[in-house]
DNA sequence: TAAGATTGACTCTTCAATCTTC
DNA sequence: GAAGATTGAAGAGTCAATCTTA
């Protein structure tokens, strides 16, 4: 998306007007949250416009590596969700739009007559591979070097971890 | 929202996935991406959910709060989705609700017959004073120190750099 | 009763097409 | 023709309600 860039930062111009306007004492978080929000926007944008040619979004391409790296290449919706942190209701919705791709497919739970599982198919299987070669440039081409990113992990994960994400 | 965390950090669970099937040199820049995506979820989330009473939505507060940092308290259309970096339509839609909620009014450009004004009205000041005492809390709620803040800020613009978002 | 999954209503986003005015 | 704004369609997310099975 070569959308024209502005001559200057509008999150730190932002955070300037917090100060301003005497907020000081929250301006820092308040630009962290908008840069968070912006970098999102960028990342979103870029690998769905990657994807879009496989017939893929970022979500649904979450969705197909985690049953890649499952034992059975299979996996119960609910756990799908809660390894994804998505709602059950966008569960439902990736796999629908997978399951039309011809990527995965819905089998009975073996035990448990409630549950379903996403199955990969072995387009799925090859999809999968054929994607990661594309979204790994868009990783590569982030710009921060090795410990940098290491660094905003760990400043990341604290983030998660404070909003109760898990258990640190 | 308090949604029950896991026992584990599936983000960094993902990234070990990753190193096991030989992607050790993009799974640091894959966890960068799934954490961003998963802050922004998190913090998207609080702020919605406080600014929900008011009838708010971060995007329309971010509006506001850019009308009341305004010399005249109004802008053009445009040029609020430059600052905001959003699409047209977006903007259209935002001041299209923060209108039937009264807080902004629709003024034509005085001088460019093609474009629209958004004027904050009484009320739309009324409220984002009220609404900036909420996004606070939440804003101080990250849990990160000062320093932290800062540098997390600082590898979030580069990444935003980086992508040509604007002239560093 | 509770768990798993689906559905429908709603919001926000993007994109492409359109309309008016410069 | 180009700029400013709006519209409609499509995708993904939330929430609340529903249906089936344990």
């Amino acid at each position: 998306v070569p959308r024209r860039g502005l001559s200057f930062d509008p999150i730190a111009e932002a955070e300037r007007q917090w100060r301003v306007h005497g907020w000081e004492d929250v301006a820092p978080a308040m630009a962290v949250v908008t840069s968070v929000m912006r970098a999102q926007q960028i990342f979103l944008g870029r690998i769905d416009a990657l994807l879009r040619p496989l017939n893929l979004t970022f979500a649904r391409y979450e969705l197909l590596m985690l049953l890649l790296f499952s034992r059975r290449g299979s996996l119960p919706l609910g756990k799908i969700g809660e390894r994804l942190q998505v709602q059950p209701a966008s569960v439902t919705n990736a796999v629908d739009r997978l399951e039309d791709g011809g990527f995965v497919r819905r089998v009975p739970h073996p035990t448990d007559g409630r549950a379903t599982l996403a199955e990969l198919t072995p387009a799925g299987r090859r999809t999968a591979a054929q994607a990661t070669k594309l979204v790994n440039d868009a990783f590569a081409a982030i710009g921060l070097q090795e410990q940098e990113l290491t660094v905003l992990f760990d400043l990341l994960r604290k983030v998660r971890a404070g909003a109760g994400d898990f258990q640190p």
